[in-house]
DNA sequence: TTGTATGCGTTATCAT
DNA sequence: ATGATAACGCATACAA
């Protein structure tokens, strides 16, 4: 047992193959039953017979094979985790949280991107079932089509939809209270005056919509769907004739959005505030006002779906619906070790409340056309339903 | 073969036990050392059996189970990747590099978090290892202290080093050049007349040092740590006296580096610039100036270590070191598959160069304490070695 | 308490 | 080309 040097670590040890728990067996003197009983703390073992696998476990740095435990067991402790892009913010928050409650119950998580593409997502689900994960957590890239999330449940690995929802099929759920998050930003531009109000959004998936059409908002991505949905009818509520008019689904990414922006303020009536579904949208959005030259929010106000960390350190500060993005991803994970214990337990629906934190970046405007700063102070909040 | 139902996915139908090779092999009416041929591309099938084992396969929806399959191969098409959080951008933007790089090639990614802590990471380690993970990617939360890396390695699954280094342990490794970007912003920052600089890094673990005292900088997680370095040398080189007076190592976090800010802004002399080590750190120093009244750049300047998507968003935009964040993961998967495909070939060292983003966040400084902005045009670009 | 023996689902070898 | 059979490492029912 001789400590490593400092100097140089003991990897020149050469490649040697993982020690087996018949080895460990034999170094103990005992048969394979016992030590595996010693070491996986069941059945009974006498405390001599205990000691002396222990000591030949660790003597021989003995790692037990998950691999070939699991096939016995028939389930991994791991779980699988479907997001469009772990590189995003938002996802990789939520991974964060999922990560840190499976963690506390002993289990690991495996990641698969699918980059809003619903083909690789059935090519994730199925490594996820080859691989037999105890179950998986998926922010599923369409609306409709979830035949491989329903398969997967048949096999006995239990679904958990994250942020969005997939049409007709039975599991547990989570996301954010994105309608109201929406409803109390849109009334936040509403009451300050706006009613050329744009919506840019990427849920429509990677081609966009052509713009000024109705879209299928049924049919959207639902976390994006429900914004669009209190868009519109906040719109309505206003009594804004023609609520489509300023409503851009475009295709996926910061650059879309910053098109999509560079059009909305070049239009003969631009629109005097812009809603950004998401954080990445909302930095398209950003750079679009900014290199067209306008500044927010005396030329055009801006307010996002989603609060990023930085929202505090632009100038305004944004303005923008906080979801409570780690838990998403934590109440996920518990809801789907919950359903392990009991596969049998009603579906449960979560919906976390979503705040709205008013910074800067929303202006007062004036029926006259005169515009005027409101919220000088640093931060307000308003909570949802 | 029905067509699924579009109104009610068919996960009513209950769990059912999942289809192995040897239901498939009876169903086609053949052994299963033929169905497993078939199936699995190799050996010898006539093309009458193979179709038949095919035409079983898919009726019974087959899905292999791949803990089974290595158990018997002894690996598996996995690669763990285990960083500090899964929640920082920067790491999540690695890992989708990673996780890019790894389905071209067949491998999927199990995530673990350390959160900086070297007893998580050893943990990490050890899942990875029963897991049979066929390698992993690192970046490890400690300079010291690698021999569960050591050990890794010398049951045959290969370690990646990613962004940071550990002192004696023999791998692969891939970081952005961190020094050369480091010394291209403090070059600027002393060009535009800073004398005064300060930095900012979470690099020194969870308790921080404690300011003013010259820190090991060599114990310092690497790409903080060449950060550090840059920093001091390029101050020396400019005839700055006492080099460590603006110094700050704090405990990880955007808090701690607001309230290292905070206090370096009450300071009898402030900095008149200050370089955040990496973006979180930027964010906590941009709040910090906001609060304190102060403004970017006028009253101090600002650089980043890292170029945060947001960069462009502040006003004024802010001057950072950009590195190929996602080309990292890329990278590091792609030394790590080299690896196991060609495992004694030489280890192989990548230094990935890094570039300067200059946009408004540096003031000039002039000798008798007046100050000017420079750097009106949007963008401007310098490379590191 | 301990050991023997068998099974998990796959891969792979060996005769046939 | 095909089938019988062993092996992977671990878990466990059953016998001792």
């Amino acid at each position: 047992m001789r400590a490593v040097t400092e100097g140089q670590l003991d990897s020149a040890a050469g490649r040697r193959a993982p020690v087996t728990l018949t080895e460990v067996a034999a170094r103990a003197g005992v048969s394979r039953a016992t030590a595996a009983r010693a070491l996986g703390g069941y059945g009974s073992v006498s405390d001599a017979a205990r000691a002396l696998v222990e000591a030949a476990a660790t003597e021989l740095k003995y790692r037990p094979n998950g691999m070939a435990r699991s096939t016995r067991t028939g389930t991994t402790s791991t779980v699988g985790v479907v997001v469009a892009d772990i590189g995003n913010a938002f996802f990789a928050r939520c991974v964060r949280g999922i990560s840190d409650a499976g963690r506390a119950r002993g289990y690991g998580v495996i990641v698969v991107n699918t980059d809003e593409n619903v083909d690789a997502e059935r090519a994730a689900v199925r490594l996820l079932v080859e691989h037999r994960a105890a179950g998986m957590i998926v922010a599923p890239a369409a609306r409709t089509g979830g035949s491989h999330l329903a398969e997967a449940q048949t096999v006995g690995i239990p679904v958990v939809l994250m942020d969005r929802r997939v049409r007709g099929l039975d599991t547990d759920r989570v996301a954010a209270d994105n309608r109201g998050g929406a409803k109390l930003a849109m009334e936040q531009l509403i009451r300050a005056g706006h009613r050329r109000i744009a919506f840019v959004s990427s849920a429509a998936g990677p081609h966009g919509a052509p713009p000024g059409q109705h879209p299928p908002v049924d049919d959207l991505v639902t976390s994006g769907g429900d914004r669009v949905q209190a868009y519109l009818d906040a719109l309505s509520e206003a009594a804004v004739k023609d609520p489509g008019y300023y409503l851009r689904l475009c295709p996926f990414g910061e650059d879309a959005a910053y098109t999509a922006t560079t059009e909305l303020l070049a239009l003969p009536k631009p629109p005097t505030a812009v809603f950004a579904s998401d954080s990445v949208i909302a930095l398209g959005v950003l750079r679009a006002v900014h290199d067209a030259g306008a500044s927010v929010p005396e030329d055009v106000s801006v307010v996002a779906g989603d609060a990023p960390a930085w929202s505090p350190v632009t100038t305004p500060g944004l303005s923008s619906v906080d979801q409570p993005v780690y838990d998403l991803g934590h109440t996920a994970m518990n809801l789907l070790l919950d359903r392990l214990n009991e596969p049998d337990a009603p579906w449960r629906d979560v919906v976390l409340p979503t705040t709205f934190l008013s910074r800067g970046s929303i202006a007062r405007r004036a029926r006259g056309g005169r515009r005027r700063l409101i919220h000088q102070e640093p931060l307000t909040i308003e909570q949802s339903g």
